[in-house]
DNA sequence: ACACACCCTGTAGCCACTTCAGTGTCAAGC
DNA sequence: GCTTGACACTGAAGTGGCTACAGGGTGTGT
């Protein structure tokens, strides 16, 4: 009744690399498929889910320790949920930490490309200068926070 | 007439790690310094003004090994510098592009926080609904492109 | 008989650090 | 003189999330 895939298969059908999949294995997030007389790896449709789920995690960019947390979660329906909604709170924190940071990045490269002229050499480079001179300046915020954490520059 | 610093003192002024340091020594980075009678690193301004750069760089989330190249061009300031704005350039569509995932991803987590209602077992818990539904939708783009390509959800 | 695609295991490499184990140096306080 | 503590040294290993490779076995088509 149930479709059963090999490994490269099974690959295809979600977009994962065969390697990541023996990976997840290996790391405890796929349970160990059933093995056909060749020793070849046996998927069937529960696989095929729960590699679907951890790869939909993952595009959010959740660990994979979280993602096995909420696997945990898949797997003891009957348990409390608190974990789960703190769970993405706190990624949901983490990307737009880095979100912002990210835009911050943005405008400062942005502003920098502006910077290069035409046909010189790198000791006329407006960008470079701007580096070096951004690099040593103290109004700088860059040096001394946090990679994620800085502003403006 | 130079400040002479010790590993810490220099850590201290850039607030980088003293391991982080030794790091990008070894990674070539940072020049090999003078040593004292008893063997601890002694730095100038140079390194100090160097290692800035490197953390500037760096914040603006450079890869060490595009430093070490935009590092050669303020080595070398007569060389042309039509490297320079590529690599910037380069970086800046890296940046943009990760820049535009994590807004859709910001956008997928918080609709799926709002799906947690108050005091249910995980069984019930629409965060677990919403990720294994998605996960297992067609409609999703996530499983079928990369990463950082997606858009909604 | 052979090519070729697919599968297996185990190990090493990637990036940018971070941590650790084990040792040495030096100034201050008792 | 002895201890304590902060700081320094080296080299190796660990982190996350894969990715790549070496060296083999399996299965199908011609």
């Amino acid at each position: 009744m149930d479709t059963i895939m090999r490994i490269g298969e099974l690959g295809r059908a979600i977009g994962v690399d065969v390697e990541t999949i023996r990976y997840y294995e290996k790391a405890g997030l796929l349970p160990n498929p059933a093995r056909s007389q060749n020793g070849y790896r046996a998927y069937g449709s529960a696989h095929l889910e729960r590699l679907a789920f951890i790869r939909h995690c993952r595009a959010l960019d959740i660990s994979l320790a979280d993602v096995k947390r909420l696997l945990d979660f898949v797997e003891h329906p009957n348990a409390a949920c608190e974990g789960i909604d703190l769970l993405i709170d706190a990624q949901l924190d983490r990307v737009r930490a880095r979100l912002k940071s990210m835009q911050a990045l943005e405008q400062q490269l942005a502003a920098l490309r502006g910077r290069c002229g035409e046909r010189h050499s790198a000791g006329e480079c407006g960008i470079l200068h701007e580096l070096v001179a951004a690099a040593h300046g103290e109004a700088c915020a860059c040096h001394s926070t946090q990679q994620y954490d800085q502003s403006t520059c």
